[in-house]
DNA sequence: GATGAATGAGAATTCATTCAT
DNA sequence: AATGAATGAATTCTCATTCAT
């Protein structure tokens, strides 16, 4: 299944309703998990009938999908929308403390939901599929938005998406893991420094 | 439930047969994935009853769950064994490279098998309880290592955590990923070079 | 049901749509079969909204048995003709032997269709009733025609079924069943002798 | 599918339970139509669970061979047997009017059973090739039966399968059809004639 | 007359787990 | 300890038909 195969509703009743449906459904993939939730009652939280769902979907993992998207969305645009805001020059350490500061907060507005994409991005071709996506979309961006700003070092896309990485590491083992020998914001600090190194290192 | 719940069988020829039962999950689950493998096919694979799984695991993630340990162990201890065997002075990147060959090889080794484990390590407790330990005996073991050749960095737990989750992170991207635009060899080159700078780093 | 439910539309516009629908639903259950053909698919085919089919017919099968009727009266209007068109003398031999070529002709060109009206005759009565209504239409009009070339055997009626359902049979054999065994020139032979003898015997 | 698919269970109980899955379909789907029957329904007519079903049956329509299997050979055993008992030299004509009232006693006995096996023949692929190899069957058998009296007409194959054809076709008339102003005895005295005639026919 | 979104009952099939033997 | 037949709840998706617009 390919995401643009899903139909786009055109009526503004649809688009609402497609709308309900998705948000019904990240709702309780959230709270109970993709395979605990049935389509039913997905239909029931966004009060619709179970029929109409397949008008919008093409099956239950369709709504997965969208859910994902809007998702990442949510959570990526404030990212970028600060970073563009920036003005030069700025402190890099600072920028990635402030970046980790919101990434987690938006962690924990929905775990499950975000344990859910990950756990469904390493069986689903379709999620996997889209999580590249975005990521290289991500990458892409950051990289843009960094020669705005000046910063052009060796390797910029292998880089970034190595500080992503670790940064979401780092984000995910201080919202779930609780390793209880680990000092989170000494981790913290390491994480910025050795991302500010890797950025600023021209080889 | 708790991996001490699994009952452990005394006889010779039951822990045979718990580990038959267990690696024919595991060849199933690699092959099929967890939710689209069930316990017939895992006794049928395993050469028992279906009704004698349940004397040996109290339901179907038991099996998982030991599959999973007997996984991790089967990955890291040719890792601990080549670190140990490593005589000083030894060169870190060197060692490093060969540490994330070994890994890629594992990972090329049963891919679907850990994508499986990843997922179900994001959605079920005792998975993560696990993943959770084995992290902790990793670092733990590793820093124990470090140390006897010397390496005595600062914050030696919250480094080794972070450089292990930017291996993990790399392989994984080698491994399955695919991002087209990314150069591999340039990213392991990044990620042991930072590896490197953050460890021997002594502040 | 009764075929006389269905609702005649007296506009010129109403009636071409209507045509529309049968002609949308034949080749649809043509292609796919009654139980794999729905309503919306039909309504799209002929370019009408669902809802506007139920204008024009009771239900699903509604559209079905005008298929059949337009299906049945396509088919056996041409084998009035030529009979009609005959002069007499005539040889009853070669007149089978065209008729049966025609009807498998008429049979190969849809035979899905025709084996998807034999199923539903089996199990729906309007079907089988309108099927008995065309038998005894066909009958009919065959027996007066042999009339008018002064065939009058004993028993006209039993005659013309009983050879009817040998033809048929003949033909359905030839087009769909493939039995290997079986030499279909012989068959036809077989048939059309039986025929003209059976006809020809004035007991 | 096909029909060695279908599990053989080799102990005693589950041949039984078997059995009383195909008697409970072959009763429901007589009753009620093979589309309108579900699996659960005949596993509680059969007092298993629905469950127990898959174990015996591929799907829904291994029920229904099996039962057509059954029904068929319930039918022809008689008439096999009959035929095989006659002492030549005999009456063809006698012969053919007792085997016409046994068939049309046995299509009276489960009427709906027969149709709905003729629908199913054909629109599924399945049934249609069980039915051809029971024609096959039935047609290899009655050649043989006929040599053993001394009867050998020439395309002998061909002439008894028209013939199959035509009393087939004449049961069917006498007990489902109802066309109210066929004579049913003449019918059937031309229909034996016909037959007679055929195949004493040497050519 | 026309639309097409909406309904919601319905159905086949699966499978973790149990239990009589 | 061992078997494997049996359970039956649970789930996704379909579709004839209706109805608000």
């Amino acid at each position: 299944m390919n995401i643009s195969d899903i139909r786009e509703p055109k009526q503004q009743r649809s688009i609402e309703k497609k709308k309900k449906i998705v948000e019904a459904g990240f709702k309780l993939f959230s709270e109970k998990g993709y395979h605990n939730t049935n389509t039913a009652e997905i239909a029931k939280e966004a009060g619709v009938s179970t029929g109409i769902v397949y008008n919008y979907f093409k099956d239950k993992k369709g709504i997965f999908l969208m859910a994902v998207q809007a998702y990442a969305e949510r959570i990526i645009q404030p990212v970028f929308k600060s970073i563009s805001e920036l003005r030069s020059p700025f402190d890099l350490t600072e920028l990635l403390e402030k970046f980790i500061e919101a990434l987690i907060e938006s962690h924990d507005l929905s775990r499950t939901a975000h344990e859910e994409m990950l756990a469904m991005s390493h069986t689903d071709e379709d999620v996997r599929n889209y999580f590249c996506y975005f990521e290289e979309t991500t990458t892409n961006t950051i990289v843009k938005l960094m020669e705005q700003h000046g910063i052009k070092p060796a390797n910029a896309y292998e880089k970034v998406h190595i500080a992503m990485g670790m940064i979401e590491n780092l984000c995910h083992e201080i919202v779930y893991h609780k390793h209880e020998y680990m000092n989170y914001e000494v981790m913290k600090k390491e994480v910025v420094s050795a991302v500010v190194k890797m950025v600023s290192d021209q080889h």
